[in-house]
DNA sequence: AGGAGTGATGTCAGTTGCTGTCATCACTGT
DNA sequence: ACAGTGATGACAGCAACTGACATCACTCCT
């Protein structure tokens, strides 16, 4: 006889989504959580931070998969060209996870505290990439600024195409929000 | 006889940051900011909605002035440009207040929860910058990537202004970014 | 085979952030 | 004088999170 019924972890990411989903974040405990999941509150939190991390705790996936493209541009490319590999990536990755990708969106934009969550995320992804470019030999403040610029392409784009059901595809809106990018920053 | 000394709202954000730049965020409570203020932990509560928000209150009165800043830049220039303005005044602003600034700064960066206020903040004031720019006639999504790079700018200019001591002024920074990005964003 | 870990989980008590509710009472206007 | 009014206090309570210790299927070593 098994003493634990496996992924645990797993369980309790399935519970939450479901029931932030149909309850709302706020009128959620950490508690039913658990419950839902077969566990008790304090493995929740063995496994999880906060009640928040629940949600973020696959984010490290696309992060690995944005620095990497970065890594593997060619040596050739420039900084703006290296982040437009890593956000084409990102949206390669996402628009083959959709469904998943809308549902968990709609939960986080109706919290604000979940809200603050995401963009610190985005802000250590933005990190993690100027890391990597200062990795190819690009100086700061270039580093950084060209990975916040792509952070803010990234999350422009995602958030367009959240809300436009079935238009263009992501990697489409990824690369068209770039253009727009270097239209808006060209010098005049 | 007055029965309360007056602005307990000062003296509440006085009192949480001296306590937070001596024990840190995590070890001070709240019950201990309010017995330093004369007040109680609930009068606290109706003053700030959270135990961060303390550190952010101050913050309406830089966005308005960047808000107005892109307002009042002149119809002939380019969303680029009018963000522009918003930033050197922001630099402006900010640069008087050089010492309160870096106190409150290093509380800040010291601490993950109050690094997701100050981000959510900024993700404001961005929005705020792109619905300017939208009153402006920018369309969307040039409206919202300018108003993003711009905090992207300010954010950079600022951290490295912070941690730089006394060498370049902070306006100057905020140029030196800007100019910076509008080379790492030429077209190539 | 058997005994000594090991690691994921449960249990429980405690702190703290935060909220709802009601009482207090100097001040204000009539 | 007298009825509000508004900022504060007092108190009870919920839920997020933490530390300490117990449990026991499983694994590894001899």
């Amino acid at each position: 006889m098994v003493r634990w019924e496996p992924d645990s972890r797993g369980r309790l990411e399935e519970a939450a989504l479901a029931l932030y989903g149909e309850r709302g974040f706020d009128n959620t405990t950490v508690a039913e959580i658990a419950a839902r999941a077969g566990l008790t509150e304090r493995t929740f939190f063995r496994h999880f931070a906060d009640k928040r991390e629940v949600l973020f705790w696959g984010a490290g996936g696309l992060e690995a998969l944005m620095v990497d493209a970065v890594t593997s541009a060619p040596a050739s490319a420039s900084p703006l060209d290296a982040v437009a590999a890593a956000i084409e990536a990102a949206g390669v990755f996402l628009q083959d996870r959709r469904d998943y990708s809308r549902q968990r969106q709609a939960i986080i934009t109706a919290s604000p505290e979940l809200r603050e969550r995401e963009l610190i995320k985005l802000a250590s992804l933005a990190s993690a990439l100027a890391d990597t470019l200062r990795q190819r030999g690009v100086e700061e403040p270039a580093a950084s600024l060209t990975a916040e610029v792509a952070i803010a392409v990234f999350k422009i784009a995602f958030a367009r195409w959240v809300e436009e059901t079935n238009k263009k595809d992501l990697p489409h809106v990824m690369r068209d929000s770039l253009d727009e990018l270097r239209a808006v920053t060209a010098l005049s």
